[in-house]
DNA sequence: GGAAAGATTTTCT
DNA sequence: GAAAATCTTTCCT
């Protein structure tokens, strides 16, 4: 990945990082995914993006250049990570949604705290009922939404500011093709403002790709 | 200075 | 489907 493929607009940037691998390695291990849903931010003129209303100690990493990674702490629990595009100064971001897991499987297992898949005689022999879907894999939602990625990636706030075309890096986006398909677009997920922009791209019929939840207001007391 | 909402996930009913 | 968990920023008094 070449950082001047990141440095262009955020909304032809955001599906070129469809299908291409982001790489966490740490002390206990490596893990890999392919990215398959990405949301775009589009800095100042995007009432949905952190930087809308200026630069903050939390969202600084989008005010720099592109290529490095700008995580974020929100709802008291979580971690989410965008990889920062565009030009200097104009503080636009990929949110990264969900992926399918390539490598080290069961490591994003343990974080995720999923026990490893059970090779049980009983669930082979016993045929379910004919009409029944198939039962998900569970490995599917390792990494299938914002903050289940950065669990299963190991990624906290130390992975803020991370560059993530350096090759010494903990935290990676690889070279390598990405998806050569049409992606599928639609609004963003759990967005109050700007819902009508269709900024979100996914890998179509991918089965890591979160469902969308639209914005449901909290009531006041 | 305080209240409210949030780019979420899990668990329980 | 609803509620809880609980940090950071924003907005309003």
């Amino acid at each position: 990945m070449r950082r001047s493929v990141l440095a262009g607009p955020v909304l032809d940037v955001a599906p070129k990082l469809l299908g291409t691998v982001l790489r966490s390695t740490s002390d206990e291990g490596a893990v890999a995914v392919r990215l398959t849903e990405v949301e775009a931010y589009d800095g100042p003129n995007d009432p949905g993006s952190h930087a809308y209303r200026g630069q903050t100690p939390r969202n600084a990493v989008m005010f720099g250049p592109p290529g490095f990674l700008y995580v974020y702490f929100t709802y008291g629990m979580h971690f989410c990570m965008n990889v920062v595009v565009g030009p200097e100064n104009k503080p636009s971001a990929v949110l990264l949604r969900a992926g399918e897991i390539i490598e080290g499987v069961e490591l994003a297992r343990i974080r995720r705290g999923q026990p490893a898949p059970q090779k049980s005689v009983l669930n082979q022999v016993r045929p379910g009922p004919v009409n029944k879907r198939p039962a998900a894999d569970p490995d599917r939602d390792l990494a299938r939404g914002p903050a289940r990625l950065c669990v299963a990636l190991g990624i906290g706030r130390e992975g803020n500011g991370a560059d993530l075309l350096a090759k010494d890096s903990p935290i990676r986006l690889l070279d390598g093709p990405g998806y050569d398909g049409v992606p599928s677009t639609g609004p963003r997920v759990g967005l109050r403002e700007a819902a009508d922009r269709a900024w979100r791209f996914w890998i179509p019929n991918d089965p890591t790709v979160s469902p969308y939840r639209p914005h449901v207001p909290k009531k006041r007391s």
